[in-house]
DNA sequence: TATTGTTATACTCTATAACTATA
DNA sequence: TATAGTTATAGAGTATAACAATA
């Protein structure tokens, strides 16, 4: 075997991003864990704490899970009685939902220690340089969400 | 619903990464799927393609695959005669693996297709931004192999 | 007729234990 | 006894079709 074997693959972008976020994610679950949270369930937490009164169809456009998926983690937080859903006044088909007290304190909690994951991950690179791939991962996502467009147009003509 | 419902979670690197990653992710596999590949499978061509005579083990050690995942991705590459598990005649329980004529060409031609995806995917990023964002990608995966190393040492002192 | 949430289902990727055959 | 490859299996995460209640 040679001495840099994937040496194809770590021409892409897209190779070292996976192995990177692999390593994030291997992290980021061992972190969260002890507070009782996954990667899915913490984010889906943390952006009804930010947003109260968020509907699931709302949701899931913000966090790109498909409404079905959904279902089963909100059960899941309404189950430890982190979330609540409670019918919305002006469309009965829908749920306002509202992270309970106890799920605040979950919810920061667990941000205190994502934030300190992330610090730790970054270990090496200046602000600068974070603030550098902050805006390289959003112009990625954002070609990403072009050329899916440009998809969508070609097959709608 | 406010103007940036995920502000919380933005302020984190895997956060964006997960998005930057799910959007390389769908373009990767549209690009890949008329060749009759999945990133798994490309992943796993390329590298034996870059390592005539390697082993299983040596695979799955290089592409962080678990061997018994393995196994189903060099039959599915084997069936299509994209690949050949010969006995290793120093060591009758391993296999050499090695790309097939077959397979070169599909793996040449997945490689020139992906090259194409990556440059689109980092469209807007100058050729010092693309550099930037490899070194800062390699020193998260690093990053992430040390406190993992930690944890180990911890738990066997 | 369209939308919200839901159920059922299937597929991919990942992870672990236990087996076989060789070493 | 240890290692290489394999089998079986289970768990996440993701995706789609179809349904009931409501708009």
């Amino acid at each position: 075997m040679s001495e840099r074997p994937d040496r194809t693959l770590r021409r892409f972008l897209g190779y070292d991003m996976k192995r990177a976020f692999a390593a994030i994610q291997a992290d980021v679950t061992a972190v969260l864990a002890p507070h009782g949270l996954r990667m899915l369930t913490y984010s889906v937490l943390t952006v009804i704490r930010d947003n109260p009164g968020l509907r699931q169809s709302q949701l899931s456009e913000i966090l790109l899970i498909e409404r079905p998926n959904l279902v089963l983690i909100l059960d899941e937080l309404e189950g430890l009685d982190w979330i609540s859903r409670t019918r919305a006044r002006d469309d009965r088909r829908a749920y306002e939902l509202r992270v309970t007290l106890k799920g605040r304190r979950v919810c920061d909690r667990a941000t205190a220690a994502v934030a300190d994951h992330d610090t730790r991950m970054a270990d090496g690179l200046t602000a600068a340089d974070r603030q550098a791939l902050h805006l390289a991962l959003n112009r990625i996502e954002s070609n990403g969400r072009s050329s899916h467009d440009d998809a969508d147009q070609l097959s709608r003509p």
